[in-house]
DNA sequence: CCTCACGATGTCTACGTAGTCACAATGTCT
DNA sequence: AGACATTGTGACTACGTAGACATCGTGAGG
């Protein structure tokens, strides 16, 4: 990289601890204990620090600390690159969670384009400095196992990772929203419920996937096969082409509420309507669902909750590795039923419309 | 914070380049030389020094790096805090433009809900150690201008900032989105057009009302009441639902995806047919706008375009602040016709709806 | 063959902070 | 009043890296 920056001269340079120490008339150890909080510091003295600091524009230099403490204060999040609302108001609600327990957020992303992207994401946190690996939303590489050499947090499902230490944050058992829908169609009084998955590397579309199978069998209703989709409307609006074509499909579970927008066009344009014909279910709750046509039935979840267990989880870690062996973090999701589901059509008006 | 961290002892510390130079038969200045890609080292000794550094795990430390050099080579970008498709997209392509070119990247969201948002984000990057501050969505905060002490670089309009250089990359003259959309409704044949700003304080929301504003003008359209809404497909709908009730509206462009569709959504509860009675056009180009109903006319952004063009921009200056006084930069808008907008209704088709 | 330039490498040092320990001044308890 | 704890402060140092400069060997030019 062609950089032309030289060695910085006494001008210009920022003041450091030393300077303020100077001019508060300590020395600069005390002017370190006053940025640290810590207790034996006189009050005159701690006035006069921080006056010091404030003429001067001190800030502590954050890589001098790190340098010595060894500790970044600043956690690595591996995203995907996408800029879909789950995910991405996940990643808004980790930056404002680690704000406030005082860590920095790093972010690299993984691109679905590029093959060895997990890998790279990581490693690129790694080169960063990061005191730990958070992996907002755990996909499976296909490749070898991920190797990290700080602990690692995972929100939700754990893939294989090679790491000190893995902890691992997911909803509390019985509480699980696509077994809610599942259920709620059910008892709606559809016979079965479709379902069009996300992507299988993606854990949290293959734990969907899971519970709506287990729900269809637990209540001894036909499991049909599912579609894999890609969380796009695109995908779910191709999708959606098909099953309008089958009249048996009554109602259809999407894993995403971008993919259920998709199956809804789709399923009007082929003069099949929703709810009147078709049910329909989406995840995540987007702005937009209760706007569309008809407002969408789907599934809202407290990201700022997942984000502050998790964080206060792996922080408590960070800093005691071995004191609380695992805070039993819950993760609400909110079934928001809307106008996009209804009891499905009688014999009568299948007839009439078949 | 009750950190029980406590000095590394020296066996869990990580390998340093005085290790790697050890096991190599080097300097620890050769190591530095090798990892830095300088010239003037033999290919047999750079073996050597990778080939040790590659057994011993090790990895140069940025903090030491940073400390020494005085840059961090990371970048700082204030965000809003918000998981609207827009400004996440962009985020995403600003991470990835920036990890092209070696840099990393910090985000600090500025919330609505705080006050001092603003402020407090600026804050809280430069107190991470950023070599420049980037102002993704530039807003104005109300209070007193912002104050930074790196250089800052804002991405569309630039709000007022005191710090050291200011850069600033914007759409080239003459490509304006907003103006195009009020063209092309004007064009159809609509008398006038109806616009649903963003929020005021967001500079790119002024920009598209400025802009609507002069078309109209310019064109010699009446120029109607613009309503100030906040993003939110909610908002739109709120707004929407006014504008349903006046038969001498045609055409709406509202300043971003969500709120289109919120109006749509209104339209429809109000028995108005889009595009038939009222043509509708967003902006953005959000995921779902293909699919919803109707496929909505909007206006697709090149991000990625956006983000390498200023981050390639700021970087430079960084690397030689006095030499390229200002590149070109060209952000392409697109106008993505599809089916919320058509010709107004006649004279015959207005009185049959009223 | 001597000088000089240049390539390859090493030595020494500073960057700004916080741990460790020392130590003076002021209580506090018997 | 003497021993001893407590509080507030400073001196010294290491953290891992890259800049400045020194040194050594080798090949080219006179």
């Amino acid at each position: 990289m062609g950089d032309t920056g030289s060695k910085r001269t006494r001008q210009d340079r920022r003041p450091g601890g030393n300077d303020v120490a100077r001019l508060a008339g300590v020395s600069q150890k005390t002017v370190s204990r006053v940025f640290n909080g810590e207790s034996n510091v006189s009050a005159d003295t701690r006035d006069r620090v921080l006056a010091a600091a404030q003429t001067l524009g001190y800030r502590p230099n954050g890589a001098a600390r790190a340098l010595l403490t060894g500790r970044t204060h600043r956690l690595g999040v591996v995203a995907l690159g996408t800029s879909h609302f789950g995910p991405s108001s996940l990643l808004v609600a980790l930056e404002r969670a680690a704000r406030t327990i005082n860590y920095a957020l790093s972010i690299a992303n993984s691109f679905e384009d590029d093959p060895s992207g997990l890998a790279e994401a990581v490693d690129n946190l790694l080169a960063q400095g990061v005191d730990a690996v958070i992996l907002s939303e755990p996909v499976d590489d296909g490749d070898e196992p991920l190797v990290v050499d700080v602990p690692v947090l995972t929100l939700g499902a754990a893939p294989v990772v090679h790491a000190p230490t893995v902890l691992s944050v997911r909803a509390a058992e019985g509480g699980d929203a696509a077994a809610e829908v599942t259920r709620h169609l059910l008892e709606l009084g559809h016979r079965t419920v479709h379902h069009i998955a996300g992507p299988q590397r993606w854990w949290a579309a293959r734990e969907r996937l899971q519970n709506w199978q287990d729900t269809l069998i637990a209540a001894g209703a036909e499991v049909p096969q599912a579609v894999e989709g890609d969380w796009t409307a695109a995908r779910g609006y191709a999708a959606g082409k098909a099953l309008a074509r089958d009249p048996g499909v009554t109602a259809i579970f999407a894993a995403n509420d971008e993919m259920a927008i998709g199956v809804i066009h789709a399923l009007h344009e082929a003069g099949r309507s929703v709810p009147g014909d078709v049910s329909v279910v989406g995840f995540d709750d987007i702005p937009v669902a209760a706007h569309v046509w008809p407002p969408l039935t789907t599934v809202s979840s407290d990201n700022a909750e997942l984000a502050t267990v998790g964080l206060t989880y792996l922080v408590d870690f960070l800093n005691n590795p071995d004191s609380p062996p695992a805070p039993p973090p819950k993760h609400v999701h909110n079934l928001v039923v809307r106008a996009s589901t209804s009891r499905p059509p009688t014999a009568g008006e299948e007839a009439h419309r078949a």
